[in-house]
DNA sequence: CGTTATAGCTACTTGTGTAA
DNA sequence: TTACACAAGTAGCTATAACG
């Protein structure tokens, strides 16, 4: 995915990449192994030639920090995506602190809570095992929302699921748009929204009942966990769509049909 | 409640190709 | 080499959505 994407070029957007494309240069070895590209100058396919060269090198290595800036950073999930975190916070209120940090390799989750182990420096270390941040809306709160507590902001790329998902017409928050594609959660916590999250974490606090807190992490989990799943469906569509201008996705039928409420296709 | 990406809009700027 | 027109990216605006 990421090597046929030409938008890692400076001044190369979506439009001039779909005509690349249209060319017949579908990937970074046949735009570097054509002689001449039509509507590039020599001087500027030779500096695209050498940025590159530059990407596949750093592809290569693993560095994937090297990529941070680019746009759609979605592209970049397949060649990271078993070094990916997923991640995701409770607070206090919006801005009134940090009670709980989520962080999940996809299978496995390591949970920081205020009072017990949530320290800047244990979070930064353990982030630090990845290559990619996956979210859902982090771009605007969880992230910023970390540097303003722990004044660190990884340089690591982060895809938000947030606007992949609004770009493929899936919107409402992520509690709705995982009951759109089927995706459960333990009974525990289901029906719980983030302003119940702040009002367990109030109720552990001033009545030390464990249970609250319980409740709290694995609202917490549920929330990181998801998102793998999410991620798995929304990514192929998305490159569907850009790539072969298809949008369409595969949702699951069963409940689809039974309770004749499908989600919007567009 | 604050923060931020995105879309849609309007200038402004930059790169390309043609032709003198 | 320079002048010009056209296409496309960038910057600056506003409005909207999603997070606990």
């Amino acid at each position: 995915m990421i090597r046929e994407s030409f938008i890692v070029l400076p001044h190369v957007g979506r439009r001039t990449e779909a005509k690349l494309w249209a060319q017949g240069l579908h990937s970074w070895d046949h735009f570097m192994g054509a002689v001449k590209v039509k509507g590039l100058s020599s001087a500027r396919k030779d500096a695209f030639d050498w940025r590159l060269q530059e990407a596949k090198d750093n592809l290569r290595k693993g560095n994937s920090s090297f990529f941070s800036k680019m746009p759609d950073q979605w592209r970049l999930y397949n060649e990271f995506k078993d070094e990916a975190v997923y991640l995701d916070i409770e607070t206090n209120g919006y801005y009134s602190g940090i009670t709980v940090i989520g962080l999940s390799d996809g299978f496995d989750t390591k949970t920081f809570v205020r009072g017990f182990n949530l320290d800047r420096s244990l979070l930064i270390k353990e982030l630090s095992k990845y290559k990619l941040i996956i979210t859902f809306n982090g771009s605007s709160f969880d992230l910023p929302v970390i540097n303003r507590f722990f004044d660190f902001s990884p340089n690591v790329p982060h895809i938000d699921l947030r606007f992949v998902c609004q770009k493929l017409g899936f919107t409402g928050g992520l509690k709705a748009i995982e009951k759109q594609f089927s995706i459960k959660r333990r009974p525990e916590v289901n029906g719980l929204s983030g302003e119940d999250a702040v009002y367990l974490w109030e109720m552990w606090k001033s009545s030390g009942e464990r249970e609250y807190l319980d409740r709290l992490v694995w609202y917490n989990e549920e929330d990181i966990l998801n998102l793998k799943p999410l991620a798995d469906k929304l990514i192929p569509a998305m490159w569907q769509k850009v790539r072969y201008l298809k949008n369409d996705i595969a949702l699951p039928t069963a409940s689809c049909t039974a309770k004749g409420s499908c989600p919007v296709r567009t």
